[in-house]
RNA sequence: GGCGGCGUAGCCAAGAGGCCCAAGGCGACGGUUUGCAAAACCGUUAUUCGCCGGUUCGAAUCCGGCCGCCGCCUCCA
């Protein structure tokens, strides 16, 4: 079994297959940095995160490149209105490039606690004008770009496959048109390349054109060009962005390298809120940090990232997910969980007995393995692959039940747990928040002293005291749970 | 108006012709266990997949119609 994703582009599942045999460039379009990350952003990045950690466990070798946008991209359509990064840097009164840097952090930030892999390059646009001019000037040099008043428009009549992407052709697109046409464009379709600025724009770099900035559509072009070649393996992105920008992006590169610019499309969907698409334009979104703090009126408490980032993968990354505070709180239950499971059985991994290694269990394990790889393999259906880890949740949970678990059992369940939890979902964590490392092992020991103490006031029937010390430990945020021949401890 | 998609239990959600009288999670209810609790475990919770027709030996899955919803066609992950 091999991987097999959607292809945006052939509107069906194919097989995957990298350029290179065992390489895999891919090249996500990124935030541009306006504002903080959204619970949009992160079914977006966290999808994408899935797929190249599914690759890597795959043994493939993978270059990830992610943008940052800094500069070009307007509140209006691609011809009109202002530079998002420049308007919002007035009103909060700092320097764009100041506040780019501030929400690019905070993007990060964000992005580490869901636990998504950083991109091996996060390129900003900004830092890639020179290449922009560049194809600016081979598009002009090829007749696929004309120059008008300082702009560059690209021209989409010269360009015959422009619209394959997102399957509309240009006429009814001309016959839909809802937007106001510059009048510097020779058709209302084509789009701009670069364009001129006022000289009251902060952001504007001299070009042979005249002062001036790069069109949105641009950088994604440049950069994944730069960095993974003429012909990239995969290109993901947002639904919504498959038109105009990645027809825009598609048309720009093959005019200009005369080769397939993106073997496989990948789309996710959209985070919808009480039905409608959640947006900065809408100003109905909620910010991860507000849903990590809880401090938003549609949240009743604080979610945990790696809860978002569960609810996220719950559904497919092709199906759209519309946020309630009541998916989200079931979420976190089942996160939770997943993850007082692992701690568990990583604490009984120490205390085990040796022995031999329960068949029968292997053979469970096996299965489970497989049949989390053949859902991921069907593009990615982490929705399965979830109930696969609630599955091994169950076992699990028997054998902690099982005083002759050996050790050598519990480590295979460890194993598992590390790499379909956490090498593939990311959901599991290598190691989780302790008192401090050095004192894990001597609180340990005192705690069960205590425990000690209370069982023998349980044999004794002197339920009080017991009791009194369940309490008193319980009040410090240390649970004790009664097993049927031995009591163990956790932490809230 | 054009293009694309969706509608599965109280909620989230997978399934895309027979393995489905439909995974998994959350919630609810009942039980086991326990001195009591917590946790865990077991069981119950859709004879049915928006509605109506059709194709087929067989449909949640394919086709047609209807109803409802969403995305894109303007910036948005």
């Amino acid at each position: 079994m091999t991987l097999n994703v959607y292809n945006s582009l052939t509107r069906r599942k194919e097989e995957f297959k990298p350029l290179k045999k065992g390489k895999v460039g891919i090249y996500v379009c990124g935030p541009t940095v306006y504002g903080h990350a959204h619970l949009g952003h992160a079914k977006s990045y966290v999808s994408f995160d899935v797929l190249v950690r599914y690759l890597r466990y795959l043994d493939y070798d993978v270059t990830y490149v992610q943008n940052i946008t800094d500069v070009g991209h307007l509140t209006d359509d691609a011809d009109q209105g202002e530079d998002k990064v420049a308007e919002a840097a007035k009103k909060e009164k700092k320097h764009p490039m100041a506040l780019a840097e501030y929400y690019t952090r905070s993007y990060f930030e964000d992005m580490d606690r869901l636990n998504c892999v950083r991109p091996d390059i996060s390129p900003r646009a900004s830092g890639h004008i020179l290449e922009q001019i560049g194809l600016v000037t081979i598009l002009l040099k090829k007749g696929y770009a004309y120059a008008a008043n300082g702009s560059v428009y690209f021209d989409v009549s010269k360009f015959k496959d422009y619209g394959k992407l997102s399957g509309r052709n240009v006429e009814e697109m001309l016959a839909g048109a809802r937007v106001e046409v510059s009048p510097d464009k020779k058709n209302p379709v084509d789009f701009a390349l670069w364009k001129k600025a006022e000289p009251n724009h902060i952001m504007q770099w001299p070009s042979p054109w005249g002062p001036g900035y790069p069109g949105w559509h641009l950088e994604c072009s440049v950069m994944s060009m730069k960095y993974l070649g003429k012909t990239i393996d995969i290109h993901g992105g947002g639904l919504e962005n498959q038109f105009p920008h990645h027809e825009c992006e598609i048309a720009q590169s093959e005019a200009a390298n005369g080769v397939q610019f993106v073997r496989y499309w990948v789309h996710h969907n959209m985070v919808t809120v009480d039905g409608q698409k959640m947006g900065k334009s809408l100003n109905n979104f909620i910010t991860l940090k507000q849903a990590f703090s809880g401090a938003h009126e549609k949240l009743t408490r604080s979610y945990e990232p790696l809860a978002v980032r569960q609810l996220i993968l719950n559904s497919h990354y092709r199906s759209p997910l519309d946020f309630s505070d009541a998916a989200l709180f079931a979420a976190q239950s089942g996160y939770g969980k997943i993850t007082e499971t692992v701690k568990a059985v990583r604490k009984r991994m120490d205390t085990a007995k040796e022995g031999p290694i329960d068949e029968n269990i292997t053979g469970q394990l096996k299965q489970l393995r497989e049949k989390f790889e053949a859902a991921m393999n069907d593009d990615l259906n982490t929705s399965v692959a979830l109930s696969v880890m609630f599955e091994l949740v169950r076992l699990a949970q028997k054998l902690l039940e099982d005083s002759r678990t050996t050790q050598g059992t519990f480590n295979l369940v460890d194993v598992l747990f590390d790499r379909l939890g956490g090498d593939c979902l990311g959901i599991v964590k290598e190691e989780y928040q302790q008192i401090g490392a050095a004192d894990e092992e001597l609180m340990d020991k005192l705690v069960n002293v205590l425990i000690e103490q209370r069982n023998e006031a349980r044999k004794n029937r002197d339920f009080a005291k017991a009791d009194e010390l369940r309490t008193k430990l319980d009040e410090m945020g240390i649970v004790l749970e009664d097993k049927p021949d031995m009591t163990t401890w956790r932490t809230k």
